[in-house]
RNA sequence: GUCGCUAUAGCUCAGUAGGAUAGAGCGACCGCCUCCUAAGCGGUAGGCCGGAGGUUCGAAUCCUCUUAGCGACGCCA
């Protein structure tokens, strides 16, 4: 099914195509085909509702100058049975079209039938698509990046759904291997501190050192005593981990929770080493002749499969061309790397059916993208079903001095300072309000502050806005009836119309954002919403206005309470009916 | 050194399948509620789209070079 604003591209095309081809068979034009031409929306209105530059593209091909090429077009042009009534010629040969009031009534009316509905289309075809996002470890309190990134994935995964396909929301949690045993270590030595004193044991500079761990240490202290002090290194460590991380993970998916994000599935590391899959991977790499051994580990030849996802070629410092860095699967102390884990990770990913697997990784491991891609090609996958979105980190600031998040300086600060301090709504909105590319500063200090001038606010308020209309109203005895095109005919002040249109392009903007693979083209659509409806609110009465042009705006008022709604509803933020 | 991201109004940023006079919010200044929520609306001021070349009817947008900021280049993840 197409969208309103797609029928109409395509009427406009259409239309071009054969007044074209009548020029051409009353010899107006010469008998060349149209090169492509594009159809867009004037930054003007006098320029009418959308332009298409068909006549300058042209010029070339037909010899002849735009206008007059515009002007061969434009003669035969028929309209019949489309949402246009006007077509011009203007500036350098652009063919400008204006749209009926039919089109306006249209709208309105698809909205209010369609309603929750509305925006929602099949592009996606019901393919399967998984996004995996903020995947923390679990050896320390989640930060202001997992903010972001919870956020971004998220709605991301919103906008896909919206879009027409079939999303799965995943957790990834790295319950193995390296830092699970820093961890260990980490716990350990503050056990040890906690019972025989600060001296009594060295932390190592590269262990977590967040009270976080403290913490744990003490309370497992509180339950078992000095009990394990006297047990085998490896045991003590190995129950200090039993004891602890159950309760970071429980904590992660509790902060997830107050973050409004449901996940899925919470996919733990330690599946695939305990089911084999890990050390299949592993196998099929050396089988396949892509790994080798060297200084005691086991390393993967990156280069040959990950150089077609990389844009050009590094050049090291002696200017000498080389390729992407081989990586270690096994380390030489036996155990297997993070990139390993993650290969199989991919791997069972995709042989749970999914079409397309996105994940939300920060922008510091894009070294990581093209070995990543060339690993699922390695293993007989398409890395091309392998999206990556790199998020930039998020610069923490304090008193505007960039404060450095590291979970071993234990001052970061964490997901829940964060929730505590700043509304949900505001969050999510403020960490979709940019595209993923670009860096963020966050200051504490203006948290508030920020929320309260956070644009959420904005479009909240036009929400409780209309719904303070309809109460109003409702006290006069006035309600809502079903007024058909004729009624809904009477919007044509400007800034019913192009309030209209902007709700006219609600899917096309979740289908864009969706093929962007970045969710913060929906925050600016609900912002000019938002300023396109309290300009319509200033500019035009709903209440002491004659009665059918009063039920064809409360009409209007309904449609773009509903989108507000539905594009809210999609970020998971609240709308609220007063304020 | 190489790779990635970024550079547009005082500040924060929109704006890429190349389009008509480059936009918004905040801040500043001036206005608008006897009338549906003033958390709103209108107006004024504010620009060498980092710089230099190139491509063409046309460039903030594409190409080359260059400058600056951040990040990544580990048997960390």
């Amino acid at each position: 099914m197409l969208t309103i604003a797609e029928k109409t591209q395509q009427q406009l095309k259409e239309a071009i195509e054969s007044a074209v081809a009548a020029a051409v068979a009353a010899g107006e034009l010469p008998n060349e085909p149209l090169p492509d031409f594009t159809i867009e929306v004037p930054a003007d209105r006098k320029n009418g509702d959308f332009a298409a530059n068909a006549a300058m593209v042209s010029a070339r091909a037909f010899r002849k100058a735009p206008r007059q090429i515009a002007e061969s077009i434009v003669a035969p042009l028929s309209l019949d049975n489309t949402y246009f009534d006007r077509a011009e010629v203007a500036g350098p040969g652009f063919l400008n079209f204006f749209l009926s009031p039919a089109f306006y009534a249209d709208v309105v009316a698809q909205v209010l039938s369609a309603g929750d509905a509305y925006g929602r289309s099949d592009f996606g075809a019901g393919k399967k698509v998984m996004v995996e996002f903020v995947s923390a470890n679990p050896t320390g309190p989640m930060h202001m990046g997992n903010a972001r990134g919870g956020a971004l994935g998220d709605c991301l995964a919103a906008v896909l759904d919206a879009a027409g396909y079939e999303v799965w929301r995943e957790f990834y949690i790295n319950d193995a291997g390296n830092q699970i045993e820093k961890f260990g270590l980490s716990l350990d030595i503050r056990y040890q501190q906690h019972l025989r004193g600060e001296d009594s044991v060295q932390m190592p500079e590269d262990a977590y050192h967040g009270d976080d761990i403290r913490d744990h240490a003490a309370a497992f202290a509180e339950l078992y005593g000095d009990r394990y002090l006297a047990c085998e290194e490896s045991e003590r460590r190995e129950a200090l981990i039993r004891y602890a991380l159950p309760l970071n993970i429980e904590k992660m998916q509790k902060d997830m929770g107050k973050y409004r994000i449901v996940y899925d599935r919470w996919f733990t590391e330690s599946t695939l080493h305990e089911n084999g899959e890990l050390a299949e991977v592993i196998d099929l790499l050396t089988e396949r002749g892509l790994t080798y051994e060297k200084d005691g580990a086991l390393w993967y030849k990156a280069g040959e499969h990950g150089e077609k996802y990389q844009g050009k070629k590094h050049t090291n410092r002696d200017g000498v061309e080389e390729g992407i860095k081989d990586e270690v699967l096994v380390r030489a102390n036996g155990n297997p790397t993070y990139f390993a884990a993650d290969i199989a990770y991919h791997r069972n990913k995709f042989a749970r059916g999914f079409d397309t697997c996105i994940d939300v990784w920060g922008a510091d491991h894009h070294g990581h993208v093209a070995r990543m891609k060339g690993a699922m090609d390695a293993i007989g996958l398409d890395g091309s079903r392998l999206q990556v979105v790199l998020m930039q980190l998020v610069r923490l600031m304090r008193d505007g001095e960039v404060v450095r998040m590291s979970k071993r300086s234990g001052k970061a600060i964490q997901l829940a300072d964060l929730l505590d301090e700043v509304p949900v709504d505001a969050a999510r909105f403020f960490f979709n309000l940019r595209e993923a590319s670009t860096q963020m500063d966050f200051d504490l200090g203006l948290a508030i502050e920020q929320s309260s001038s956070n644009p959420v606010y904005y479009v909240q308020y036009a929400h409780a806005r209309i719904c303070s209309i309809f109460r109003t109203l409702a006290e006069d005895g006035v309600t809502l009836g079903t007024p058909d095109g004729g009624v809904l005919s009477l919007l044509n002040a400007p800034e019913e119309t192009e309030l209209i249109r902007h709700i006219s392009s609600y899917a096309s903007e979740i289908i864009a954002c969706a093929k962007a693979t970045d969710p913060a083209g929906m925050t600016r659509y609900a912002v000019e919403l938002a300023t396109l409806f309290h300009k319509f609110y200033n500019a035009c009465r709903v209440r002491g206005v004659d009665e059918p042009l009063q039920q064809a705006r409360m009409a209007l008022c309904k449609a773009t309470r509903i989108v507000l709604k539905n594009v809210l509803t999609l970020l998971k933020i609240e709308a609220p009916e007063s304020m």
